[in-house]
DNA sequence: GTCTATATCCTGATAGAC
DNA sequence: GTCTATCAGGATATAGAC
């Protein structure tokens, strides 16, 4: 395995245990076994690092999304709520639960991303997300022709928060615990799923002012 | 002011800004105006004032939790899903959104609370949250008497989540764009409620496998 | 209780030999 | 590309005068 690639297994694995504020150019070079000057020299940087470690983690998520959202779309059908819900969260919830693609990082840098010092990796971050807002947005709003657009998105917010908490949580369970249990992803959804949909469906109170919620990643 | 005061009033103010991990002592003592060694004689510790600095909003806000329960159940009459809900919301939204009460460090909190160090504060937090969650957990299966017990943790769960995610989110936009809204408390909870309700009372998937989410705090 | 002064250690980054 | 050595600064914590 290459020097770069050497530093970011590392630093993956030294964040998750530990946080990234607590984690140093110098336990991670240590843990990968390569000189301390190399981080600099690959990346330039401490926060060069930090992206390339979250970008290696996120693009190919992100990427899932779209994929199964694409895949929807080519059906010509229209497209139900449960589907788009599953489209939007099994790919995470998969990668959250596994060891092997990251998932103990995963779930910091989804609490880190909101508690960096105001946002070092904000722009960074707008980047990665935007399309796959933008486009489950969009379809959800066909999914639900009824619902208005402002209420859409404060639900979609919903969403990802009930959904990045349960992923921190059980993902801090495990560290804890140390307990493995890949499969139950599909528990996860058997509950998570109903909630939403009901969630999403909900009759939508009336007088209501305009504000819309900033939308927010994960 | 005490200078202990003016230390926890400091503190908490950086913390808000800059996040935990990036505020030190001396960020703290210079802006709170006193001597940098005052930290450790009043406290100890950094740690220990970190504790301080949460104990001082977590102590009202689940007071006030369990006071609006104990109220809800004095009446004698079964409590309506709406009013637990509510009565468990509220406060945290409109702690939150309150600049005098700490708001833009309570967000921070729930995150990092989180993202700390494998949890250096763990059991300080289950302390601040252990009674609360029980009793709110035994009122809702009080109001929700055919949901079964498992399920009622995991939604419980959810609420968490989404509110959590919905106070974080809306505080950042707030120290972002600056904007002043206080009465959007309203507004949020016109949002949230009727989703969580639809949530709760969600049809309940079947063939359910036996698993519980660990119980967790904000 | 509050101060100054300092001990001890760790940080990110870089210069320059190989 | 990788190394050693080091810079310049910041961290927590404490000893001891007042």
């Amino acid at each position: 395995m290459s020097t770069k690639q050497r530093i970011i297994e590392a630093a993956e694995h030294l964040f998750a245990e530990g946080g990234i504020a607590a984690t140093s150019l110098r336990h991670i070079t240590s843990r990968a076994g390569v000189n301390l000057a190399a981080v600099n020299y690959h990346f330039g940087s401490r926060d060069a690092l930090i992206e390339a470690v979250y970008a290696r983690r996120l693009q190919p998520l992100n990427m899932e999304r779209l994929r199964r959202l694409d895949e929807l779309e080519a059906t010509g059908r229209p497209i139900s709520l449960e589907d788009l819900i599953r489209a939007f969260i099994e790919p995470v919830l998969r990668i959250s639960r596994d060891q092997e693609l990251g998932g103990p990082l995963f779930i910091r840098m989804l609490g880190q991303s909101y508690t960096e010092t105001s946002s070092r990796f904000e722009r960074f971050f707008t980047g990665q997300y935007r399309e796959v807002l933008e486009r489950f947005a969009l379809a959800l709003g066909g999914a639900l022709p009824a619902l208005p657009r402002e209420e859409l998105y404060w639900r979609l917010h919903f969403m990802i928060g009930a959904t990045a908490y349960t992923i921190a949580d059980s993902q801090l369970l495990r560290l804890i615990a140390g307990s493995e249990r890949p499969e139950d992803v599909e528990l996860t959804l058997a509950r998570l799923v109903p909630f939403l949909i009901a969630g999403f469906q909900a009759p939508v109170a009336d007088c209501m002012p305009t504000a819309t919620p900033r939308s927010a990643a994960f």
